[in-house]
DNA sequence: CGATCTTACGGGATTCGTAAACATA
DNA sequence: TATGTTTACGAATCCCGTAAGATCG
């Protein structure tokens, strides 16, 4: 039968000692000298030992007394310390949210919302994980990120995957180009005839549009590695291209225009997973509600 | 108006967080299920952040409740370990006692006792300054000792000054010296014609003596710094000495005989020196009884 | 005699355990 | 339906504050 402690104890012992007198640490404690008497005389007794030699005239620790003040004096400190902690985190005034998101939402649609949020809980860290779908919900497994956006559904019985949004596909162009014309969505026996300026064949974004209107090819000019460069060819004349609509504030540029491309399943949906067996922190549900309350509505319509 | 908080209710929630099931935790910590519950919500109401997610089927610690685990765990250890620790010292299972004495007192009458002290209470480290009075006295004012054996009455008014017990002087000489033959205690005038072996000035010993005994003089014919050289000299039949009857053990030898000094005012009275103003330790006052209890009762007629 | 700690005691709040209600897999 | 948590409630306990008693300077 271990021993009970109440911080309540420890501060009328720590005040006793400093004060050396019941009337005056009763009094900062906010007991009746009597309340107060018996609560260190209960704490002796619990702890099975003096504590002050005291007189009519005068409270003195005793000498296990005077070591036992320096642990009560840190544990005071500590529990504090535990509380504050705790409470900054239930407050969202301190923590710490880590999330992993595609690089195609995390580079255009994100940072305006994390913005938001930093300004509204300047005391938590962010951690943002920047990466493939497949790398996203490893990090959510691993417990390194508290829930992420993929284009995948999570296989794991301990992740739990919902709708995000879904993404649509646009081609761009220089507004000079033949397929500029028009205000229909766009098919893809409308670009057969065109050259297309695409990512490389790496990228998540490349591979599911390859898979998605297979067998049907799209005639590549050119490939490049960042979206910025492919924008820059497209300006320039070289060709057209085909990307998420999530990407297009990589177009946004006078010289352009953006055309929604339909074609049945070209439509990449985009996922929140999350642990199933676990809550999320109090920072996190702030971040996951922001996301979902400003998620991506209808594709290509956004404007910056 | 600060928090309060119980080492049970930390152990209840430690608890729950082990077990994930109030039903369990409950049986641990000896309470109704109901009044676990009700114990744990109490917990959460005084932080003022909720520590578990549950449903009827599972109970989960939330994610500022799984950081608060850490701090809860490590306050109990320190709760638990400052707690043994304040009762060890109480139980003199653990502590520290220092105390000055006398070198001659230290060097002969205390070892015995210190080696009995030791057996039973094996764990108190001892500190022993043997050094003169006046270092004695200081050690004591400056909290450096609990108490001193000392040979002056302490001047400060914190500390607070005992008789202890009274040091006679002994005139030792060979057996075959004419001042072996007799039985009453001599006087200084029996000492007149002989040749003394003494200690240096230097010694607290020889200034009390010279002191005590003024105007009249001894014969000094060899100074030394040792008493164990003393005893040499005189066994090898240089001469006669005098010294506190405490000292006597360095002459305890078949061809060597001690007899009182008789002389008013020769004699040396030993004090127990300690402060006024705070008890001593648990392990200190025992070491203290039993000094007392085995103090030196009359001067010449201890046994080794 | 005055200041201060301890003891005595009645009232109120807290906490406990039993029993019933409620919720999920 | 079965397991496990919450709610309801009477009873025991604990704790507080007032008042009286004891003790030392």
């Amino acid at each position: 039968m271990p021993i009970n402690l109440s911080t309540r104890e420890l501060r009328a012992f720590v005040t006793l000692a400093d004060e050396r007198s019941f009337t005056r640490a009763a009094a900062v404690n906010h007991l009746s000298q009597p309340a107060f008497s018996a609560l260190i005389r209960g704490l002796e007794q619990s702890l099975g030992a003096r504590l002050f030699d005291r007189t009519t005239r005068s409270v003195e620790l005793t000498a296990e007394g005077r070591g036992f003040v320096h642990a009560a004096r840190r544990l005071l400190i500590d529990a504090e310390a535990a509380c504050d902690d705790l409470q900054a985190h239930a407050a969202r005034r301190r923590g710490r949210v880590a999330i992993a998101v595609l690089p195609s939402l995390a580079a255009g649609w994100l940072p305006p919302l994390l913005a938001d949020f930093h300004q509204r809980f300047p005391g938590i860290e962010l951690d943002v994980a920047d990466v493939l779908s497949d790398a996203c919900l490893e990090r959510v497994r691993s417990a390194r990120a508290d829930f992420a956006l993929a284009s995948t559904r999570a296989g794991a019985p301990e992740l739990r995957t919902e709708d995000f949004c879904r993404d649509r596909f646009h081609v761009v162009c220089r507004r000079d180009h033949p397929l500029a014309r028009g205000r229909r969505a766009l098919t893809l026996a409308d670009l057969a005839p065109h050259p297309i300026v695409q990512l490389a064949r790496s990228s998540s974004v490349r591979q599911y549009l390859e898979a998605a209107i297979y067998p049907a090819q799209l005639r590549t000019m050119l490939e490049l590695d960042q979206l910025s460069t492919v924008a820059g060819m497209v300006r320039a004349g070289l060709g057209i291209t085909v990307v998420p609509s999530l990407t297009l504030f990589h177009f946004e540029h006078d010289e352009l225009v953006a055309r929604p491309l339909d074609s049945p399943g070209l439509e990449r949906q985009v996922f929140v997973v999350r642990r199933a067996d676990r809550g999320l922190s109090s920072a996190a549900q702030a971040l996951y509600e922001l996301l979902l309350r400003e998620r991506p509505r209808a594709a290509g319509r956004r404007r910056q």
